[in-house]
DNA sequence: AGCCGCTTGTGAACGCAGGCACAAAGTCGC
DNA sequence: GCGACTTTGTGCCTGCGTTCACAAGCGGCT
C-alpha cells in the first residue's frame, strides 16, 4: 500500500527507448482535460480575488494587469497568464472590469455558492476558528462544530452549539457541509477524517500534523505551523553560515498594500 | 504552499557537502555556493523529521527510504533525493540510522538551537497559539506576547504575560526572539511587521491576509486559511463539472495524493 | 571468501511553471 | 475615419522540481 497516486510500480506501457531520441510527431496524448488550471494558479486566483474585492469596495471599476499584479505581489505577466486560464475578460488598451473579473474568478473557484464549514475539535484552535468572522464574510459560513468532550456538547461557540461527533452523519447531511476542518489532536485526526468522509465531506482542511489517508475523491489541504517554523529556522541557519552581506536600508515608505500572496520573501515587483 | 498554495521558490545554499559537481555549467554567475536545497525539499525535510522522531520514540533504529517515504506520504525516490541534498548518511543494503538522520536533518534545519517565538495580537488566534504546546516541544518556545489592548497587557496567556507592542524592541532583544508571529487584524499587520523587523526579527509568520513589505533580509511565510478554503472550493467545483464520468468509489486505502502543489504533507499514523 | 540480494545515491529525462517580449486588438484623440 | 497609443493574450524559452531507472556499495549467507 504504497502511498502513490496513479501508476503501479512497473507499467510497461511504452516500451520505447528511454535514451534520448527526439521524437517529433506524436502528440503527448491529450487528455480530455481541456481546461486544466495549474494548482499554483488557482492559489493565486484566490489572492487576486481578494485584491479585486478590495478595489471594488474602493469604487474602482477598471484595473490593468500591472496595477493588479502589484496589489497581489506578483509578476504582471504571470497574472495575465493566470487570468487567461479562465478566459479572456480583459479589454486591450483598457484593462479588466473589476466587477466582471470578480464574477469570473468566483465562478472558477466555485464561490457562486456558499460552502458550509464544519469544525471538528473545539479546543484552542477550534475556538479561534469558530469565532473567526473572516470565513462567513467570504462565503464559507461555519455552520457546525463537533467534539467528543461532554462538557462542550451543546455549548455555543461563536453562536453555534457544539455537537457530538457521533452526530456527524446527520448534521453534515442536514446542513449541507462541504468542508470539514480538523482541529483535533493528531491521534484523533484520522478517525475524524474517516467519519467526515463517510458522511460525504469531500474537502478537508487539516491542522493536525499527520498525513491523512483519504479516498481519491477527497481533497485534503494541510496547514502545518511547525513545518512553517522549521522552514524559517532553516533560512536563519543558512543566513548565519553565509557571510553576512551588507544590509541595504529599507525603503522609508511602503505604501502599496494589497492582499495576500504566495509566501515569497518580501520582494516587490518593479512596475 | 502552501501551502499551500503556490510557493515562492528560491534556491538556498547549505553548508553541507563539498561542491564536487562536475557540471558543465553554462551558468554566468557561478558562485562558489556549495549546494542548493530546493525550497520544496526543505519543507519535506521537516516532515521527514517528524516521522523520524516518531520512529525513534518507538525504538526503531534503522529505516529504509521506502518505509520512511510511506510514513511521510511521498515518493521514495524523492525522499532519497531530498536526503541526498544534506549528505550521504545512509547505508546501502540497510537504510538510514534514525538517530543519525534526525541529527543531520536538525542540523540543516537549524534546529540545534532553540528559536524563541513572539506572538503579536493576542485575540482569538493569538490565544490559541500561545496555549499551543506543540511549539515548545519542537524547539520553538513562545517567550513573548504582544498586543495593544490595555485590558490584555500584563495578563498571562499560556503562562506568559502580554506586553505592549511598544516594548517590542526591548523584549525582542532581551529574550532573543528570532521568529515573530503576526496574528493581528490585517490593518495592523504591516505596522507590526515593521516594528518587529526594526527590532531585529528576521523571520515572520503571518496569519493576516495581507502582503507584507519587508527588506530582503527578512523571511516571511504566510498562512492564509481563506485561500486554502477557496482552493478546496475550486476542486469541488471542478469535480462537479467533469465528475459525471465515473465515480471510483474503490480504493479504501486511498493514496495520499491531495494537492500537487508545493505544499507537502505531514506524516502517517502508525497502525 | 565470495556471491547474492537489498538499498542507496544519482544521472538523465520529463513535465510544469515562470518570465520575456511581441503581435493582436481595442480605445482615444484628432 | 484613421493613426497612434495602450494593454491584453500568448508563443517560446528557460530553469526547477519530480520521477525513473540503474550502477555502486554494503551486509549477510553459504
Ligand atoms: N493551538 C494551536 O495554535 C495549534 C497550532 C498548530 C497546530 N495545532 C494543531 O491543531 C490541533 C488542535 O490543537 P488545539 O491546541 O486546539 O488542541 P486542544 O487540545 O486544545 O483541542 C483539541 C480538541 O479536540 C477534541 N477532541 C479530542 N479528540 C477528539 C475526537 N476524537 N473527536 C473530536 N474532537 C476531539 C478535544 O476535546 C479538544 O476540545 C492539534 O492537532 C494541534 O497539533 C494547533
Ligand atoms: N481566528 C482565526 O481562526 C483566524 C483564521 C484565519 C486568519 N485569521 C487572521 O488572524 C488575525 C487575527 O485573527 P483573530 O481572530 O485572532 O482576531 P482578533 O480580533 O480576535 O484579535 C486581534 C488582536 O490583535 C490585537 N491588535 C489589534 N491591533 C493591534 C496592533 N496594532 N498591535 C498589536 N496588536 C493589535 C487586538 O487587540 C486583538 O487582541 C486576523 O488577521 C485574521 O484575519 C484568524
Amino acid at each position: 500500500m504504497v502511498a502513490e497516486p496513479g501508476q503501479g510500480d512497473e507499467v510497461v506501457t511504452t516500451p520505447a527507448e528511454p535514451p534520448a531520441v527526439p521524437h517529433p510527431a506524436d502528440e503527448p496524448a491529450v487528455r480530455e482535460r481541456a481546461r486544466a488550471i495549474p494548482e499554483a494558479a488557482v492559489a493565486r486566483l484566490a489572492i487576486y480575488l481578494r485584491a479585486l474585492t478590495e478595489l471594488s469596495e474602493q469604487g474602482v471599476g477598471t484595473v490593468s494587469s500591472e496595477e493588479l499584479s502589484i496589489a497581489a505581489g506578483v509578476n504582471s505577466a504571470k497574472l495575465r497568464k493566470d487570468l487567461s486560464y479562465i478566459g479572456s475578460y480583459g479589454t486591450r488598451g483598457v484593462g479588466y472590469d473589476v466587477g466582471v473579473l470578480i464574477g469570473q474568478v468566483e465562478r472558477i473557484l466555485g464561490l457562486t455558492r456558499n460552502h458550509s464549514v464544519a469544525v471538528v475539535g473545539i479546543g484552542n484552535l477550534g475556538h479561534a476558528l469558530a469565532n473567526y468572522n473572516g470565513f462567513p464574510g467570504r462565503g464559507f459560513p461555519v455552520t457546525a462544530l463537533f467534539d467528543v468532550d461532554p462538557d462542550l456538547i451543546g455549548v455555543p461557540v461563536g453562536g453555534i452549539p457544539v455537537d457530538h461527533i457521533d452526530d456527524i452523519p446527520q448534521v453534515v447531511a442536514d446542513r449541507d457541509i462541504t468542508i470539514g476542518v480538523i482541529a483535533t489532536p493528531p491521534s484523533a485526526a484520522q478517525e475524524v477524517c474517516d467519519r467526515l468522509v463517510s458522511a460525504g465531506v469531500q474537502c478537508i482542511l487539516n491542522f493536525a500534523p499527520v498525513v491523512l489517508q483519504v479516498p481519491d475523491h477527497v481533497e485534503v489541504r494541510k496547514v502545518d505551523l511547525a513545518v512553517e517554523m522549521q522552514i524559517l529556522s532553516f533560512h536563519v541557519a543558512r543566513r548565519a553560515d553565509e557571510g553576512s552581506t551588507e544590509s541595504t536600508a529599507a525603503g522609508p515608505d511602503g505604501a502599496v498594500n494589497g492582499t495576500g500572496m504566495s509566501e515569497v520573501d518580501g520582494m516587490v515587483m518593479r512596475p
